[in-house]
DNA sequence: CACGAAGTGTCGGGCAGCTGACAGAAGGGG
DNA sequence: CCCCTTCTGTCAGCTGCCCGACACTTCGTG
């Protein structure tokens, strides 16, 4: 079933008991984990047409993660028991859903093994790329991407302050430029570069 | 088809054109990823009765990780076109590799979430008591886990001077003991106090 | 339009973890 | 049995990143 979301309504919270799995036909949603004392992690951020929440739908587990609606968004829910039920049905749902995992499973990995083997510049440089292609705008700027230097360290692992550090660094140089709320990337070449392993 | 590998042999690595299943039969095989300098990351070590290369399989493209055979090991191989001519006769293997997907996709997210929000002492002890359960043998030293500290290192995208310094303080205080190429578990307890976020 | 909240820009001080180096112990293969 | 390789244990710098703090700007809202 479909229903609205408000912006910043949790959809799901890490450690619930869900099992539904969700797609979204309007808005953006992010997906990110938290220890007990506020710290917080990106893993990703998703847009129209993606889908989320597979791990407990899959298993009937726990959530491994919150999920937050970041504007006003629009989703379609779908219960384990529907979703096993339809799968009996409509075999070929489970391709789609396989191709899925085979793509959450590159991104997640690509997320471990970046955190484990590049610096904080090299990440900040790989996140921005890919952030970039996946919900960057055109613009006279270049591509823009809508959100907080908090977010972006958050998306790393690290503090606000050291990514302000590198994007005043690279704003200096012209490879990006900054805004309030928006990152404003002009040299996708140079931040190439700096993601070289 | 099946077929023996040699301890050290790689079955497949990161980057290859790869679009195989490999399953367990006997043995042992750790898939990690590393960087042109030398440097690598462990994501997983896997037993009998485990399967790996799902990623490449769904979607047909490159190999993420590295596979290796840590030691003798006996492996079950299905390509790309078999794996889906037999899924067309028979859906619920899909359901089965489902089933694995999610799995490994809580496995790779909690490895994401640790190393962002874990230190490193904390991220030692979680990894130590994961690896203890998944691969540890009972033993009169406590449970036994053959890893290199180097091997271990690794596996947290720390130096291995880093993780012995630990390993000697969790020795002076009993938690562990150490031998050649092994770490014994002794006090689950106490490095279950350590993850704590 | 005034105020509070949220975001940016910037600084020092401190420390966790890295680099490089070396010595000794424990296998393993010829 | 001996040599070579692998692994452990340890130390002394160095540095990347964190923490706390504070001023300034922008935006949303009553």
């Amino acid at each position: 079933m479909q229903r609205p979301y408000r912006s910043g309504e949790i959809i799901f919270s890490q450690g619930d008991a869900g099992d539904a799995l969700h797609g979204i036909v309007r808005g953006k949603v992010r997906i990110s984990a938290g220890d007990a004392d506020g710290r917080e992690v990106f893993f990703n951020i998703l847009g129209a047409g993606d889908t989320f929440g597979e791990i407990a739908l899959l298993d009937g587990g726990a959530r491994t993660a919150t999920a937050t609606a970041m504007v006003a968004s629009e989703l379609l829910s779908i219960a384990r028991a529907a979703f096993f039920a339809t799968l009996e049905r409509e075999p070929r749902l489970a391709l789609e859903l396989l191709r899925l995992c085979g793509e959450r499973l590159r991104w997640t990995s690509g997320l471990a093994e970046d955190a484990a083997l590049l610096e904080a510049p090299a990440r900040l440089a790989r996140r921005l790329l890919l952030l970039g292609e996946a919900h960057g705008e055109p613009d006279a700027r270049g591509i823009v991407l809508r959100l907080s230097q908090e977010d972006l360290a958050s998306f790393l692992g690290v503090t606000r302050q050291l990514v302000n550090q590198y994007l005043q660094e690279w704003k200096q140089r012209g490879w990006v430029d900054l805004g309030r709320g928006a990152v404003f990337i002009r040299d996708k070449t140079a931040l190439e570069r700096l993601t070289a392993r």
